[in-house]
DNA sequence: TCAATTAATTGACCATCGTTCAATTAAATT
DNA sequence: AATTTAATTGAACGATGGTCAATTAATTGA
């Protein structure tokens, strides 16, 4: 009701990321508004401009924590006790659990072509393909040419692209899910 | 000016949807408004609406066509004179292209996940992926697993995808295209 | 301690969007 | 010529993202 409330129930940063969160991942980044999440917390949707720029902002404050993710998850295969084979394919199939496990934001990281929206992406994005393809050059065990991991980057793309939305999550494709990794894996062996 | 104009300034669904093609691929569906359609013929948004009946339905008006298209291009490929090994790239890499070089429609068919839209679709883009299936089936010369043709096209849709909206045309990614397509074939060689 | 300053919140406001629909007028039908 | 039908208009609705003066709490300094 009145501006400035008292210190204990001062909005912040995090209180609106997380309630953006579950409104972005249930419903997708256009379908939610500026409004729908300040009501969610009670305040007014212009005490969100206070603390983000605007709704592209907001989005890609939550997407560079799933960028580290990401990053995590590459790093835990990595240091997995399985021969290089393996962890190869666990990479691949890591990749696509990853963005069907976390679909709104993965339209974001890569997918959302809104020029609003592109300005904040690439740093994140860039660094976490470095690791991947540096992972992939490493267990590939022969000389990969970069064009050919990134070939191989887009054609998981796609499959993740594809079934986002359209899946729920990554168990309801798993099977097919490791069998475009080993269609892949094909390609460089 | 006045409701019910002469016969012959009557308005059309190919006018509007001639007007509307062009919008649509220059600047995208979302940042394409019913007025700015209307505004370009000369009518109020309104009219627009006794001709289709929402906004998705005129761009899937010009989705069907485009479906037609890339059928027509497959076709083409098909009746060349070239063996088989180069037909089956012929076929890839045209996909890649046809892609690119239609972005904003590719959008549609394959990438939105609108609600709305989303129920418009199907009918054509199941009818052109078995003729795509089909065609890569036939001509690759061995027996193939559905579930491979299957990938093959998620991997081809992954690039389309990443370049859609990023490159203006495919001439831009020519080359590494081809490559994308050599670099899958080596999956079902 | 108390005035001055700063920080956080509000909600009216703007321009835009897709869509609906009563009113209007030209064309077609009787 | 009267009536019916078809096409077009534009005001109106309920949303949207975003801005900003006004307001009030917290903080700072004298």
């Amino acid at each position: 009701m009145s501006p400035r409330k008292s210190v204990q129930k001062e909005l912040t940063r995090e209180m609106i990321m997380d309630a953006a969160r579950d409104l972005f991942v249930s419903k997708g980044y256009q379908h939610v508004s500026m409004r729908q999440i300040a009501k969610e917390l009670g305040y007014s949707h212009g005490s969100i401009y206070y603390h983000f720029k605007n709704k592209a902002e907001l989005f890609y404050a939550l997407v560079e924590k799933h960028f580290e993710l990401l990053d995590q998850k590459l790093h835990d295969v990595l240091k997995q006790k399985l021969d290089q084979k393996e962890k190869l394919k666990q990479i691949l199939v890591g990749y696509i659990q990853f963005g069907l496990n976390h679909q709104s934001h993965y339209e974001i990281m890569f997918l959302i072509k809104d020029e609003e929206v592109r300005n904040f992406i690439n740093q994140g994005g860039n660094r976490s393909y470095e690791n991947f393809a540096q992972s992939v050059s490493l267990l590939s065990g022969k000389e990969l040419k970069v064009q050919e991991i990134w070939l191989l980057f887009l054609s998981l793309h796609g499959f993740v692209t594809h079934y986002c939305r359209i899946v729920n999550s990554y168990e309801e494709v798993r099977g097919l899910a490791e069998a475009h990794a080993d269609f892949l894996l094909k390609s460089i062996h």
